[in-house]
DNA sequence: CTGAAAGCGCTTACAG
DNA sequence: CTGAAAGCGCTTACAG
């Protein structure tokens, strides 16, 4: 492996020259800079990730802190990992995975050992643990996902609000007046999810707002019991004939249970749906939704933990990926 | 952020003695060493990553290269992400995350920066374009997949010939004569992936020897196409009653497909299929399947790397993780 | 515009 | 059993 010393002395210049071309920090003149090239690339020289971090106290690493809650049903984990990986890259860091098995631990632990030179949270939960060291050490740090309390870290998530808003309103313009609103598991909710309860306020609002009676239906976790459910519910002739569905694992299997049942989409049964992009991709999906942009989110929050690492005094911030309406007729317009 | 320096000041003791408890690489007396112990608490120290790597030239970092073939349906890959992460810890690695965007450059630019000790590569192809620059550095690796040729480097994957022989198997021993081949699409065999290639091939021979006949279908990508095709072969009344399922996406469809025909299974048809561990936590999985063995398959392979790196001239080895049968009553008994 | 020198925080022979 | 010194490969004031 060639050090800079071996760039330095092929191209004739002194160690620091070399830095300087490389880094760019500093003017060198065309010519001394042409021969640093050309030593860098004759000798396949590359700057040693390690010794750098040590002289410049940035490691150029991001950590990923993952967490899963079992009642979560999300393909979507390794669209974000893709994602922010890419866009990492794209500033110049590498992405390092830390999962919650030792939970708080590791990310103590990468703090300490300054092994990235910041966090970003994935699948945040309202009181998030993981948040308290960073909190702690005042280390840059992006969530994804919008706890109410962000204790001054900086924020970002799909605007759940303006997605529940567009899914009612589709609704209620279309004239209906009530819906079956079928949500996750209550252990969802109960375990702090910011955008299980973020969604649900929004539409519960919106739709009080705009006349909308919503009648949820908790989904349980595990395909066969969300299939039983869904029958259940389906079969009730008491229940509203439009759904709204917030649940990854019930829009997946509603065409099926539907076609079970022998119902029609949209005249038996008008629905409509927010849901992780991801699921398009394995499942037939035909329902009017609001998709989860994993790539507008990762990439956001790559840049908010970049500009944090770079300027650390500059206030909190919070932004919202907004989200918008996919439309396949799956509404029956009842004028 | 206290630094080996301080540590010794508050222990009374030398940087080098600190740094021997530390490592455990040299005998300190059990009192200075309990001294040191209760100054690296009190202060919170823990090593500097970046610093420990360039004085030993060990990152202790794990490259994980993941590439995805469009053609491919794996919500598996975060489970794999994630074993691949925890196992790593276990042995006192981190995980750092490379895609495949930039191919082959991410791989290169990883090892002359000397940002990992070695690499995992996932979803190995035949003539992977990624142990290029691997070989030419002689870098330490392992492969996920089993291509033909490992050119020297370590390989892992899960035994898809025995379990393609079990599946094979159960059939021909309930007396069936023929079988239905559900394959992959075939874009995903074209690119050389070798567990689609490897399972076909042993599922062939196999059936061969056992006197079943198979069939094979092609499945296109896609939902609705993976759906359609399911309903026109299982319609084919020319087509065997048995099936071997070799694709995730049509094991997923599959008991949808089946319902709306109203095909009992085992009655109507025998099924029995190789597909990822993780399908099983999404769809309703209802036939005799062998599973991939995700958490195995990542510790072996973090195991082997760990070795590699530490032996790096040890003779490449392959691994083959062993699956299992789960049987599931969906296999129609004939006598 | 370029270079010599110090320093980042560790580890590791080498003396003692 | 412990410590002083050199070195890992960079960057960055500071002189010139």
């Amino acid at each position: 492996m060639a050090t800079i010393g071996d760039v330095a002395r092929e191209a004739g210049v002194s160690r620091s020259t070399v830095s300087s071309v490389l880094t760019g920090r500093k003017y060198v003149s065309p010519e001394t800079t042409a021969k640093v090239e050309a030593a860098v690339a004759k000798l396949q020289f590359s700057v040693n990730a390690g010794a750098r971090a040590l002289a410049t106290s940035r490691t150029m690493m991001l950590g990923v802190v993952v967490r899963f809650h079992d009642a979560e049903f999300s393909p979507a984990l390794a669209a974000y990992l893709m994602a922010l990986t890419d866009a990492a890259r794209e500033l110049g860091y590498s992405v390092v995975l830390l999962t919650e098995l030792d939970g708080t631990e590791a990310v103590r632990r990468a703090i300490s050992g300054r092994q990235v030179d910041g966090f970003i949270l994935l699948n945040v939960v309202e009181d998030d643990p993981r948040l308290e060291p960073i909190w702690q050490a005042r280390y840059p740090a992006v969530l994804v996902g919008m706890p109410r309390d962000t204790r001054g870290v900086d924020a970002v998530d799909l605007d759940f609000a303006s997605g529940a808003a567009l899914l009612v309103d589709h609704l209620a313009d279309a004239g209906h007046r009530e819906a079956l609103f079928v949500r996750w598991p209550e252990e969802l909710y109960a375990a702090g999810s910011t955008y299980a309860t973020r969604f649900a306020r929004a539409a519960e609002e919106r739709a009080d707002r705009r006349g909308l009676r919503l009648a949820p239906i908790a989904v349980p976790v595990g395909p066969e019991r969300v299939c039983a459910t869904l029958r259940q519910e389906l079969r009730n002739p008491e229940n509203p004939r439009a759904l709204l569905v917030h649940n990854d694992a019930a829009v997946a299997m509603l065409p099926f249970v539907l076609h079970e049942l022998g119902m029609g989409v949209p005249q038996d049964r008008s629905v409509v749906s927010l849901h992780s992009a991801e699921l398009a991709r394995l499942y037939v999906l035909s329902f009017t939704s609001v998709e989860s942009e994993p790539v507008a989110v990762a990439q956001t929050a790559v840049e908010m933990l970049c500009k944090r690492i770079a300027e650390p005094d500059r206030p909190a911030r919070k932004r919202l990926v907004t989200p918008r309406l996919e439309p396949r007729d799956s509404v029956e317009f009842l004028g």
